[in-house]
DNA sequence: GCCGTTTTCGGCCCGACTGTTTTCAGTCG
């Protein structure tokens, strides 16, 4: 339901826009979107406590619609819309160089209305002659057309934060660079990324030409979309789009929370500079008068870092992955940001697989590949029996597992603690995989869903609960089942899930597997404010997957996580004592 | 269409780059 408004309200701003409507006016319809994108609860549960209205970017006529659309299933405004403008323009308008205006164009003068028919038409020489059009914009349509029937929508951020880091290490190796950094929704670890953001310092602008020529001429640039003095953008061969900024090291600070945004973030960061007498763009402070325009003579101000830019504004410096206009804003101005988890915090991972199911490496071998990466404990939990895919354990694999892991526990000899456990499935009746006297003899139970993950809200949610309740089951893996990009979440009653967990003192993951990362942000932070333990885990099938736990850290950060409220930042004495109390 | 330390009307960000321009419009972030 939140992601069918977000997109009717995303396009009914696309449209709006086309017919040239105030832009503060469609602007509202596309903040409203993504307020509803990002919201951990559905629609109509808000909508039947009358608390619409409450919701940032939704006021009384949205409210309206919302609950149109959530009774009738239709929104006869959007209905109209679609009726005056063909859909498919919105599909033109997402030609990387087409905006509003050529779309309009292309659709008055020649009847343009799909990509397949502007394609032809620029094939056919009928663009250049257009107001305001050349051969070089017929061409870059072109190309543009091209580059969309490449993309396949956003990045998973684990794919573009290696090749971002790839891209910036060499940057960073050349003499002019004193500094350099991922900005952008990489920065803020947004599950998936649009294009990446990189921001390197120079003392003198006079040494942006050979860095810009350095990025446009690395060997996987596919082609290059601009190149200028701040800034150049290629697109590599993946699809990927990237743009390098080059920036003064004096305005560092400036430049480095501009880029690294987000958007609603910076809006209300600027208008917090305007109520004190200052204008803020990502080079400079600017005094301004009373009517907001910028004094002339008045001495800039210029920041080298971040911190004392949000210092200058009465704020705390704010942990990059807060940067959503969610709250963050408000606390650093009262300096009660939360003391937010990070890598180091981290002593166990609760979550891999070996050889006894799908994984690459032994008991043994996962133990000492932990160890080597600074973990007090693993828990070893491996698939069972019902995934015969991954060589799901039967029970009597499961005992005789038990068996070495005690052994390896004993062999490793206190260097790390090594438990046993099981990423036990849930199956599509309902029932859990293995009976409870078989779980009471494990350290550590995970429940999953891993099969029929299409059922609707009603049986998932009663698979989850039922799972939830169980007193042996510890934590539920993975609780969305998403796949990033490609596989949605389950449907499923968050609400009666984070009820039930807080009830059972079940914990909820943050699968740290960057195709993963479920929870969520969102829930993760409506989790903990509900009392909910989480723990944040590899799922590693491998030695080098137990390197992406700082992803979960990152969307830990991003979901306001502190410390406290994950189990394995737990030391091992406390995190034992847990998992006996939990019978 | 939303919102409120300028509060129920009047704001709501703006600079870089490109291509078409003889001074600017459109797009993007």
């Amino acid at each position: 339901m939140n992601r069918e408004i977000a997109q009717i309200f995303e396009n009914i701003a696309d449209m709006l826009q086309l017919k040239g409507e105030n832009i503060h006016r469609y602007l509202s319809y596309r903040r409203a979107a993504e307020t509803i994108r990002d919201l951990p609860r559905d629609l109509r549960a808000i909508s039947a406590e009358g608390g619409l209205t409450d919701l940032p970017n939704i006021g009384k006529t949205l409210a309206d619609k919302i609950n149109e659309y959530i009774e009738t299933g239709k929104l006869e405004f959007y209905e109209r819309l679609k009726a005056e403008i063909p859909e498919s323009l919105l599909d033109i308008m997402r030609i990387n160089g087409v905006g509003p205006k050529k779309a309009k164009l292309f659709w008055d003068e020649l009847g343009i209305t799909t990509v397949a028919e502007l394609q032809a038409a620029a094939e056919n020489n009928q663009l250049a002659g257009l107001k305001g059009m050349g051969s070089k914009s017929q061409q870059k349509i072109l190309d543009g057309i091209q580059a969309l029937s490449r993309q396949t929508g956003r990045t998973p951020l684990g794919k573009a934060l290696p090749a971002a880091q790839a891209i910036l290490d060499i940057l960073l190796a050349m003499p002019q660079v004193i500094k350099g950094e991922i900005a952008g929704s990489i920065r803020r670890a947004r599950p998936t990324i649009g294009d990446v953001d990189i921001l390197v310092a120079v003392q003198d602008m006079s040494d942006s030409a050979p860095i810009m020529q350095t990025f446009v001429s690395m060997e996987n640039v596919a082609r290059i979309l601009g190149q200028g003095e701040t800034k150049s953008s290629v697109e590599l061969v993946n699809g990927l789009q990237v743009d390098v900024r080059v920036l003064p090291l004096a305005r560092w600070g400036t430049g480095l929370q501009y880029f690294t945004g987000s958007q609603a973030h910076n809006v209300k960061i600027r208008q917090i500079a305007l109520n004190q007498g200052y204008s803020l763009n990502e080079h400079v402070l600017s005094p301004v008068d009373s009517n907001g325009d910028i004094i002339p003579d008045a001495p800039k101000l210029t920041f080298e870092t971040e911190e004392s830019l949000y210092e200058q504004l009465g704020l705390s410096w704010i942990p990059p992955e807060l940067r959503e206009d969610m709250g963050e804003i408000e606390a650093a101005q009262t300096h009660s940001l939360p003391h937010l988890i990070t890598l180091d915090d981290i002593q166990g991972d609760l979550h891999m697989h070996t050889t006894w199911s799908d994984g690459k490496l032994s008991v043994r071998e996962m133990a000492e590949a932990a160890y080597q990466r600074g973990c007090k404990y693993i828990v070893i939990t491996d698939h069972s029996r019902s995934l015969g895919i991954a060589n799901g354990l039967s029970i009597e694999r499961l005992l005789a597992q038990q068996e070495e892991v005690r052994r390896v526990d004993a062999e490793m000899n206190g260097k790390i603690r090594v438990f046993h456990g099981t990423e036990m499935d849930i199956n599509a009746d309902g029932g859990l995989d293995f009976p409870d006297e078989i779980l009471e003899q494990l350290d550590f139970v995970i429940a999953s869903l891993h099969v029929s993950l299409r059922q609707d809200e009603e049986q998932i949610t009663r698979r989850l609960l039922n799972a939830i309740q169980n007193p042996h089951v510890d934590l539920i893996g993975h609780p969305r089942a998403q796949q990033i990009p490609h596989r949605e979440p389950v449907k499923a009653d968050m609400d009666a899930i984070f009820a039930a967990a807080k009830q059972h003192n079940t914990a909820l993951e943050i699968n740290a597997n960057p195709i993963r990362l479920d929870l969520e942000a969102n829930y993760a932070r409506r989790a903990i404010e509900m009392g909910i333990l989480l723990a944040i885990n590899t799922d590693a099938h491998q030695a080098e997957q137990l390197d992406l736990m700082h992803y979960g850290i990152r969307t830990a950060r991003r979901g306001w996580v502190t410390p406290d409220m994950v189990i394995n930042t737990w030391d091992v004495a406390r995190f034992q004592a847990w998992i006996t109390d939990q019978t």
